[in-house]
DNA sequence: CGATATTTGATATAGTCCATAACAATTATC
DNA sequence: GATAATTGTTATGGACTATATCAAATATCG
């Protein structure tokens, strides 16, 4: 569907300033009824998605993280010597995809490939130093300048509702 | 908006059915943990965002609709008269992208772009008889098979919540 | 044991979606 | 009337996703 990131073109015309118009001498030129639009969950889901990894990497500009590669290097701090084929279909990412990912993790140093010892096909994967404590920073931000911002606008509770549901939505739907 | 906390999260699976397994047996892989992952709300509304996407393929599987395409046709129903340009930019389309996507749907004859008479630069749009007929087909299928998933998982109120928490964040955030 | 099948990481490739630049026709502005 | 701005369009590149295939290593089974 739907919605890029080039939704807020503010829809105003500035060459509406001028005055003469035509037809209706009215002002702004009238926004769209959105109608139903506003109602189906994967409109207004999808649009949310968008606003939120926009403000993600926004918050990460610093640390130059994508949505994706902060949840590998999320999940393999909680799940150390996991190999990329693990790793890679728990985020739902395909085997193939993930190579790219991993190189580019693997070349700013903050993840390491392993080979296995015990199967050699298969590299372990593990957070180097450097990995660990870009992490944590990323964790910080998140904290402060990302998650903190869904509380202000729903609150506490309502904010793990919402989490609680889209949970259910992704595993049961 | 305040949601009933019927809602659990449930965000961890229960790995192991069989509680009196250890590591050294082979058994299942193993899940991985995805700890924080799934109380970050990036990760988890992009996963409920793409599990209701495949579902709406699915439920429109009959009529070849996709989610953008049934958005616009929404719009141009709601909003007949209008050009390319302001429908494009109210779903968040990018006006070179939104070309190849009305193609589409006049080439299926389900709209029609009608050169205005008042600017002879601009393409009025509008649905086709069986654009609507398309459309109310779409609508039905979207209520029966699709929206209605989301009652029997969340219930009416959670529901209704839910969408107006999103809504908040698509256009606040 | 050994032939075959499977798994792992990787490459190549194609498709989709998103974004920017540029163009012709038309309209607005001064 | 000359110049700027807008509309629909094309071309194009980048990011993300999906499938087929490969070599190396391992597993399976006769």
């Amino acid at each position: 569907m739907t919605v890029s990131k080039t939704v807020e073109k503010s829809a105003e015309k500035p060459a509406d300033a001028a005055k003469g118009r035509k037809d209706p001498p009215e002002g702004l030129p009238e926004a769209l009824q959105l109608g139903e639009l506003s109602e189906q969950l994967g409109y207004v889901l999808k649009r949310a998605q968008l606003k939120v990894f926009e403000n993600f990497l926004r918050c990460m500009a610093s640390l130059q993280l994508t949505p994706a590669q902060f949840s590998v290097l999320l999940l393999v701090e909680k799940n150390p010597g996991r190999n990329q084929t693990e790793v890679a279909s728990t985020l739902g990412i395909l085997r193939p995809n993930f190579v790219a990912l991993l190189d580019n993790l693997e070349s700013r140093d903050l993840c390491a490939r392993i080979r296995s010892t015990n199967d050699r096909r298969s590299h372990i994967l593990v957070l180097t130093d450097k990995g660990k404590a870009v992490l944590a920073r990323a964790k910080k931000l998140v904290a402060t300048k990302h998650e903190s911002r869904l509380n202000e606008l729903l609150g506490q509770a309502n904010r793990e509702a919402l989490i609680g549901m889209l949970s259910k939505i992704a595993n049961e739907f």
